[in-house]
DNA sequence: CTGAAAGCGCTTACAG
DNA sequence: CTGAAAGCGCTTACAG
């Protein structure tokens, strides 16, 4: 015999469909005896609810979506990618809600999955992430009405909730940090200049440099790749005035950033001090270990998830969450512009 | 008004709902004339299958399942997973079929949920990762008769099928080379000792050190951490007899391994040659650039999900397939024992 | 406190 | 070629 089905469990109990139904989800309208013995028969059985049944029900899926619009082959360098997957799915199994990953080609691609998986009843909500500077992923996620958590800024992102980190205050840090160092010209590589952050941590260190009096204070994007963060770097360390520090917006182009000046000769932090906005495992294991911005991006994941698993619980409460701003983890990667020998 | 039920299209059609299911399925049962007029109809109306509906039925669920036993928080830090993760992730979302990902404790866990979601139709089948000695899980899965691709070595799966690569034969052209570039004595730094692959490799470097009359060729346990790889390379640098080359079963011990040379002043290659069993962008970034194992993880993910697919497809197709042995990539890391200068 | 019935949205034999 | 009906497994008002 196959699975059981609650029809089974009636029969095997002497008692109706409603009663198995009512006793198995412990609401009111059967008693503690006949309760206790359809419990025991449907154990006997091994029965458990058959998902798509509930759901046609109206129940909830008990799964969250998450769509990303990269090169799939890119999904696996990213740490910083993975560890907010760590995070999100820690959490989310916690409540008996599964992820449901999906890899797509473009923003176009993604959008149609929403669409897709909302009126298939595929998930219960939405986590959307790499926030771009005109979003159109927004205004489709509302009028689809599916609840949905943001990973991204502060505004700019219609009525979604939002859970976010000052991006803005962490890259004033790092630039405080190496002005007092006596660094006057810097270099940024950053990531894409679609993304909202991106934008934000441009702007951030050109007002700081302003302030500051910085001579030079540039941002190159890149696509987030090692390869860009290498020949970016390469170009950088072989102009005449080059940057005595350089800030990567990841680990890996950090890291990538890091290997070049070896193979340049340009003596970290001696010559160039080298900062790294994500902080990982890869950020401590080479050598010299370096400085980088620490967050904790398993534990921002997991409170997206829970923002979006409240959400679900109750649509009003929908609201923004600042996470703590990042702090700077000074490693053997940074040092004075003016070194004494 | 909500989504549209094929109810809205028929009566919008003016047909019966088995007139509008079977146009919507491609079946043959109406005219062609009607069927235009309905997809025409559905298409206005902007409907899209309830999908718990359509399993309630018994169609398939579109999902396949991954559940991991591992500390939620090391799946962000092994590029080898990631990788696999999105390669598995490629293929099936290009048969429409969602990855359903979940990260528990422990080996009990993972079996309970094999058990959940085998009953309650959350996924149409499973692929098995991290295969251990005597491996509990085998024999659930062919119990629940889930279809299950396992990823794995040749044998000790049972009646599943698998997709594997020869880590003997890697192991054998790693130790191989080495021993060809004068190396005696050569130490392993294997992965967990649980698991069958970490066996494989460590009786293929025992019976490559006998045939090839190595002096001495050690294998360390270790838990795949950067940690635990990085304090089993500070013991053996620190030996009087050190080895001259040591192979690390991942990248991240490779690196962290690296690194802590670097702090010893042993010299790679000039005083010890380095090899990780793994390449991905951490062996190319770091410098020296490391020689390793190169396997296309991310297309190894592609033919799990396709064996997958294919049992969905046809159950009888079962059948273990074998990939391309990894070819060793030498890159700067490793050198000749007895360097002339 | 319990039972019989309708309904969630789709598919599929079965009559016409 | 088309329509009316039953069924997938569960939940939930509605009578008793």
């Amino acid at each position: 015999m196959g699975r059981p089905t609650i029809d089974d469990i009636a029969r095997a109990a002497g008692v109706s469909k409603g009663a198995v139904s009512f006793a198995l989800n412990g609401r009111p309208g059967v008693s503690e005896q006949t309760r206790r013995r359809i419990l025991q028969v449907a154990e006997e059985m091994n029965w458990r609810p058959h998902s798509a049944a509930r759901v046609l029900g109206g129940a909830r899926v008990g799964a969250a979506g998450l769509v990303l619009a990269r090169p799939a082959r890119t999904i696996g360098v990213e740490p910083f990618f993975a560890q907010l997957l760590s995070g999100l799915q820690a959490e989310f199994s916690r409540c008996a809600t599964a992820l449901q990953l999906l890899v797509v080609e473009d923003t176009a691609a993604e959008i149609e999955v929403y669409r897709r998986w909302a009126s298939e009843h595929r998930v219960d909500g939405f986590v959307l992430v790499d926030l771009q500077v005109r979003d159109p992923r927004i205004a489709v996620l509302e009028e689809l009405g599916m609840p949905t958590v943001v990973l991204g800024g502060p505004g700019r992102h219609g009525s979604l909730p939002s859970v976010w980190a000052d991006d803005r205050e962490a890259m004033l840090s790092i630039v405080e940090y190496l002005a007092a160092l006596g660094h006057r010209r810097i270099a940024h590589l950053a990531g894409l200049p679609a993304f909202q952050h991106t934008q934000r941590r441009i702007r951030a260190l050109r007002d700081a440099a302003r302030r500051l009096g910085l001579s030079e204070a540039v941002s190159v994007p890149t696509d987030f790749s090692d390869a860009e963060g290498a020949s970016a770097t390469r170009a950088l360390l072989a102009r005449r005035e080059r940057p005595t520090a350089i800030v990567y917006d990841s680990d890996v182009m950090a890291v990538a950033g890091l290997g070049v000046a070896t193979e340049m000769g340009v003596r970290v932090p001696r010559d160039l001090s080298v900062v790294s906005f994500d902080d990982s495992v890869l950020a401590r294991i080479v050598h010299p270990p370096l400085t980088a911005l620490s967050r904790d991006t398993f534990a921002l994941g997991e409170q997206v998830a829970r923002a979006l698993l409240g959400l679900l619980d109750d649509p009003a409460s929908a609201a923004d969450l600042k996470t703590p701003t990042p702090r700077l983890t000074v490693r053997e990667s940074t040092g004075s512009a003016f070194p004494r020998t």
